[in-house]
DNA sequence: CTGTTAGCGCATTCAC
DNA sequence: GTGAATGCGCTAACAG
């Protein structure tokens, strides 16, 4: 490995100079300056970022968690996650978060992040409080369901874009929907269904409306069963957290032999590609992917820098795209 | 943050002994060994990283490289990838990679990854090279269309699965197929085509079979466009080397009101969640994602501990799924 | 068995 | 403008 030594002996100048030329840049004469890059150019050198990670405390790293990567819409945000990351001068170092893996990870992420952004995923209190105090700050995508220790964090405006579709729902005569979401009260999927529900609740609009949960555990195979296991279904639309479980009773009701839209109606949250081509295609809420990973990422950042007072959470306003299983469109 | 010394001190030892405690193990004496134990417990002590990689000149992380995590197929095999690579003691370092990148990633991965797996994803010669001097092993995950210069992979026997495909098509009489691909000869996508092709030009049971092959560019926008371009299709049936392209042309047969399996049978090459799910769900080969995943990682843990003669490239069997764009199943 | 010590490659303070 | 020297946190001889 060629190093800032060999870098320095081959221009003819000491260590610290090669440091200069990399860093403080002006510092340097200039006839100097370019005799140390062509020594960088010969020698083929590339800085030791590991080295420079233990002098100036900062890895240039990033930490994403989630819980199932599988899933389309967050391998959607891993993508511009890592496109937003590389824009700062970052990289993305992706773990699969479960339970189990807390201590693993600890261990794992010990001086080697500067930041971690969960997606669709929160943390147990614990695990939080060992990145405070060690001064990672985080940034979640999708609003944590509990907030016991404050969390920065950036969402869909969920109760805005629920209200469009209620409303939709409400001119098309239905009159009582069942909500499908992840029953642990740690997912971040209830942040949503706890969207729907309180408009359900509290909205005047919608208070004639009558609701049911079903359990879908955020997973298409679980939406499936939950859907399979029903004899009847009392109700004649179905709003779901997320896309998978979307598809997942769309295959249900195709087993079943429900129609959709005519006897059911299927909504989904986040209008991954795959929604579009279902049969039928499944209405959908636009999770706008960019712009959320774009925020996490310029929200992390400026932790990382240490602006807390700030750097708030942000809400961002979806569109909805209707498709054939909704039925008829009123608007 | 709390460092080595400072569990020294507290422990009342020297600064090697907490090492020894951390990785030899057994030399030291077991009451100083708790002692040390409880020492980093009540410190809550988390070796740091960084500087144990400066050190060891190990980083324990793998670079993940691939062009598209976007694609489903690609992300779940990403799931696997860390998986595995946890399993091992390591972590992955996501990147997405186009050629414009090639320098800034020279630049994120020195001194930062102790091997790289490319997904789905070919590197120039250039880059290969560099990685090469600097000892930094690669496997890639889908054989590699050329191989200029020599390159672990693992993937799926294309012509023993293409071969099962081809038998079933003619047994329902096809005789006219199109292939679809990415027409980039450095894209793997390539390496299956080009084992189809192999198998059509020089299987004696297949050479009466005409085909041909259309610009997918193994995205779901690009084959919907290359079907949809056409006046009439000239074959009976469409082999895709990727799923998504099986999910655009389905899209575009729709659109232009051909139906399939009756006019055009599709067939994926994946097996992705989605072409399940799609209308008509769409036949697929089987890609193996957890078996090629771990083997993956294996090869590139073994390269990376210098077996350098043992390590060879391993194509795996995949199994065929049957469904209702291939038509009749004659099995 | 345990302590002392010398770097790993880099950034940076302080002289010159 | 440039160089010498220090130390980031850790591992691993080596000495005791």
């Amino acid at each position: 490995m060629v190093t800032r030594n060999d870098v320095a002996r081959h221009a003819g100048v000491s260590v610290a100079v090669v440091s200069y030329v990399l860093n403080n840049k002006s510092i340097v004469k200039e006839e100097t300056r370019l005799r140390v890059l062509r020594a960088m150019e010969e020698l083929n050198y590339q800085p030791n970022l590991t080295a420079r990670s233990l002098k100036t405390k900062r890895s240039g790293q990033l930490g994403v968690l989630t819980n199932f990567i599988g899933n389309p819409f967050e391998a959607g945000i891993l993508l511009h996650l890592e496109e937003a990351a590389r824009q700062y001068g970052y990289m993305i170092t992706y773990h699969t978060y479960r339970d189990e893996h807390a201590e693993v990870l600890k261990a794992q992420l010990a001086g080697r992040v500067d930041g971690i952004i969960l997606l669709g995923q929160s943390l147990p209190d614990d695990l939080l409080d060992t990145f405070n105090k060690r001064n990672i700050p985080l940034v979640s995508i999708m609003k944590p369901a509990h907030l016991e220790i404050p969390l920065t964090y950036v969402d869909v405006d969920w109760q805005a874009a629920y209200g469009k579709i209620f409303r939709l729902l409400k001119q098309q005569g239905h009159s009582e929907i069942a909500l499908m979401s992840h029953g642990n009260s740690l997912n971040p999927l209830q942040a949503r269904m706890a969207s729907a529900i309180h408009l359900l609740e509290t909205d005047e609009s919608f208070r004639h409306m009558k609701y049911q949960v079903l359990e879908g555990r955020g997973r298409y195979e679980n939406a499936y069963h939950a859907i399979m296991q029903l004899s009847e279904p009392h109700f004649t639309a179905i709003l779901c957290a997320n896309d998978l479980m979307a598809i997942g009773t769309i295959a249900a009701c195709r087993d079943k032999g429900w129609r959709v839209p005519n006897e059911l109606a299927v909504i989904g949250s986040e209008n991954i590609l795959m929604v579009g081509e279902t049969n039928p295609p499944i209405a959908a809420v636009e999770y706008p992917r960019i712009q959320a990973a774009n925020m996490a990422v310029e929200k992390l950042i400026q932790l990382i820098g240490g602006h807390h007072g700030d750097v708030e959470s942000d809400l961002i306003q979806a569109d909805f795209i209707s498709r054939p299983s909704l039925g008829r469109d009123q608007e």
